[in-house]
DNA sequence: TTGAAAGCGCTAACAA
DNA sequence: TTGTTAGCGCTTTCAA
């Protein structure tokens, strides 16, 4: 492999005139230049990833933790993953994958200088990662909200105002009773961030509009799906509204909650919370709140880069929820 | 951060009995031992991956390139994805993601010796990959089979095995009209590698053993299952058995079938192609032919490790398929 | 069994 | 506008 010196010496400049032409961190002169981009050119010259790490202080990677389950929606976490590498790559940056559950690769990747930040999805209420982020570096960036954000910059859905947002809407068509189909029993046990602050949401706005509610977790299977219908219907027969938050579960609910004599808008209001491609592509399309993963994806790297590059301090972005009626809600009653 | 420096004078001896207490390349007393460790722990010491990677000209990283695409299957990706993670840290590395469409990212990442080993999903017949690879001087593995092996290690699930592994079940039933609902067209347009393999053995087997056979595309999508269902049925009026290649569209098939009067197995025999649990997890369990994604991860991280560390020559390994009978085939003319 | 020291290929401060 | 050079923090050869 041809190194910084090759190149400096075929374009008869120094080495470090070669690296200011790679970094713009100076002027160059236009012929200077030239010969310089030439050189690299013809001898196909890539700058030693590692050599620069360490010369530099700086990778040029970013570690994602991501939950690479099976009972959290793989849909949604691939297309965080697909925001943040598409994004990251748009900062020159790449992007180095840690599971979840390999707490200890926090450490490795950070303490041993692999990457320039961290970015962690699917935290929790009481994340016990947080503890390990102590004395680390790099700034990170937590998709999702902890108790305490102490320090840390977080990205994620609005989910309490998504909560609000569906129960409002149904409540605007004049529906009293409405149903919650949530995430499965797991991610509710582990205290998910997001999953508790939808609760919450729901919750808050239906006490205040007086609507009667009733939550059902809900596992992401046909079986699971099916389960829940059945003891929402169950709990609250004369349900009118229902919000699904279970994208792998929606089709089969949609399926049952025909089957049970329910059709859509007409036996039931339903608002599901999912990527919009997902609730257009149903079999009926349904009125949904979306789950702009792209774009958290997105906006965790560009955070990671704001602090990395202007030093800008952490905080806290909920993005708005969208609601979008597709007519599966409709006037209670009819 | 502390340095190998401020380890060796914390423990009285110099660097290199530091890295080699690190790396195990030389022995080294037990007392000295002991106190380097001693002194690692107490400094909270990591060794900087740069600074060891522009040394060692190893990086303990390997690049991943997956396809973060719709239309492909986004469970079974993400197994194979969890099975390099998981067996790279088995071997020390970790894992640095590149998405299918970053093409420039193999040359980045190789030619910047960011990492040790490349291993590409998703491979085509005439992978446009490949002729980037040339010059790369860290191994390629292939999970699929290119047309042309040249040089690079291969493994994947037997597909054309599989296909005949499917016919020949079917055909021991009696069965002499066999129908194929396979991947998406774009998926076939592409010339994916494992789509047209599963097709060639499943042709290939019926015709030796005098089994009418269809083989229809099928979209991962509720609608796109009724389609494919529907048009097999139109095509193949009189079809006793079936082999489903889409785990995404495997529900929907499944009752798309049971609506058209085709109950399992009495109305239809049916084979599925995928994961076991997902298999098991139908309404109705299914005969399967496993789709071992784990293993196949697990496999392509060993064998880029054993050309790593043993130069170890390139070859080809294709997984002998195993079908697990589940009751959802059964006697032609029940 | 251990140490000394020469790089590995860059960046960036300093000098011109 | 450009060049010289001292590190960055390791690994590994050579020597003892």
């Amino acid at each position: 492999m041809a190194t910084i010196d090759d190149v400096a010496r075929t374009a008869g400049v120094s080495t470090s005139t070669v690296s200011y032409v790679l970094s713009g961190k100076r002027p160059i002169s236009a012929p200077t230049r030239h010969r310089v981009e030439k050189a690299i050119r013809e001898l196909g010259y890539r700058p030693h990833a590692g050599a620069r790490a360490l010369a530099s202080s700086r990778t040029n990677v970013i570690a994602l933790m991501a939950p690479l389950r099976a009972d959290v929606n793989v849909n949604v976490i691939m297309q965080f993953v697909t925001g943040v590498v598409t994004s990251a790559r748009a900062f020159e940056h790449d992007v180095l994958l840690l599971t979840q559950d390999d707490a200890a690769g926090l450490d490795r990747v950070a303490s041993g200088s692999m990457v320039d930040a961290l970015i962690m999805m699917d935290i929790e209420a009481e994340d016990p990662r947080i503890p390990l982020l102590t004395g680390i570096k790099q700034p990170t960036i937590l998709i999702g909200l902890p108790r305490h954000t102490q320090g840390f910059s977080c990205v994620d859905l609005d989910f309490e105002g998504a909560g609000r947002a569906a129960v409002e809407h149904l409540a605007g068509h004049g529906h009293r009773r409405v149903g919650l189909l949530g995430s499965p029993h797991g991610v509710l046990e582990r205290h998910t961030s997001y999953a508790e602050r939808l609760v919450r949401g729901f919750r808050t706005e239906a006490a205040e509009l007086d609507v009667d509610v009733v939550t059902v977790p809900c596992e992401s299977s046909q079986t699971g799906a099916r389960t829940a219908v059945d003891a929402l219907l169950a709990e609250m027969p004369d349900v009118t509204g229902l919000v699904v938050h279970n994208e792998v579960a929606l089709p089969y609910v949609v399926s049952a909650l025909r089957e049970a004599g329910r059709g859509i808008p007409d036996g039931l209001s339903v608002v599901a919370l999912c990527p919009a491609d997902v609730a257009e592509g149903q079999p009926v399309p349904l009125t949904s709140i979306d789950i702009p993963a792209l774009t958290i994806g997105r906006v965790a790297v560009e955070m990671a880069m704001a602090r990395l590059d202007h030093d800008q301090p952490a905080e806290t972005r909920l993005l708005t929820p969208q609601l979008t009626d597709r007519g599966s809600t409709g006037p209670h009653g009819r």
